[in-house]
DNA sequence: GTCTATATACAGATAGAC
DNA sequence: GTCTATCTGTATATAGAC
């Protein structure tokens, strides 16, 4: 559609960036705010609420996980791999709004639980035709899950245990011998 | 060693289940007397401040893993199938410990992050000895972590994708092909 | 050991100037 | 479209009675 307003997307970056770092309950108007160089006025004129907040962060993953959907598919390396590489990215701004999302989903935020299930589904729609059975599937989401659970305890500061370069090549050769289809 | 008085169980059982089940931001003192049947009051004689509280609960983490550790290395199933299993329930003492714990590290405080990562890192050695190699530790982490990320984003209400019953024993399976010594 | 009452700080949100 | 000023609720923490 429309691209939104650069200040409203600044505000999202900001909100984004304190979830990962610091945590929900950093994650205030005021330090938004700050963080995107806006007065708290200001931000409240482009989302009403914090529930707005949330809700505009929320739609942003939904916008980068259709492009990611696209990208899975026609990966290459083929999907099961693209997939496991790209769940241990740090900075890429689909991991970043799919970890704020899940800090908004522990803060009981109900719309960010539903959306994290979903994005989830489609993942596993996308990698079914790609895996020999269900078992194997489960196998590919839950290291996925993993990569991105040690992302979001680190919040980007601290290099978790996630394994990398000829490591993580190992582990994808792992997984794709136990599961291709 | 000398077993702690019981008001101090009751606000630590509290405090962990407002932290899994409305997250941190939600777990107040105020919240987690009225849970405990205790007064604010009451609630910081036993434990200074909320710090001195998370404390205690990161505390309670450590002891449990002291036991887990020792009925791993001992299970009558293997090492690596006692663990996978023990991932994905809900209502251990442990697993809820740890659970509460990731929502203080996610929070920002550093010595539920440190003691986290310490808890996995005592996972990796108990299942060293009993995995192929360093691929297939990282493997079988993974999958834990998984199990562990899913638990935590439905905080115990929602039935979450963890595999259940028969496709657990599958999973299991399929990583024991792939990993073990 | 547990309570009530209170001090202080900061959260989300509104009103209205510019 | 962005600001300052302000209202109201609620968080952590302290003081002191019982």
């Amino acid at each position: 559609m429309s691209r939104p307003p650069h200040a409203r997307e600044s505000v999202l970056d900001a909100f984004e960036a304190i979830l990962i770092d610091d945590g929900e309950r950093s994650a205030t108007l005021d330090a938004t705010a700050r963080a995107a160089g806006v007065s708290k006025g200001g931000l409240l004129y482009h989302f009403g609420s914090k529930e707005a907040l949330e809700a505009g962060l929320i739609e942003r993953l939904g916008r980068l996980v259709d492009v990611d959907i696209e990208a899975i598919t026609t990966a290459p390396e083929g999907p099961v791999a693209y997939f496991l590489r790209s769940s241990a990215m740090q900075n890429d701004p689909l991991d970043r709004a799919l970890i704020a999302t899940s800090r908004l989903a522990q803060g009981g935020n109900a719309a960010a639980s539903a959306t994290v299930r979903e994005v989830r589904l489609r993942w596993e729609d996308a990698l079914r035709p790609h895996t020999k059975d269900a078992t194997a599937l489960d196998l590919v989401m839950l290291v996925s899950d993993g990569l991105y659970f040690n992302n979001a305890l680190e919040g980007g500061s601290v290099p978790g245990p996630v394994p990398e370069g000829a490591a993580m090549d190992a582990l994808i050769a792992l997984v794709e011998g136990a599961t291709k289809r």
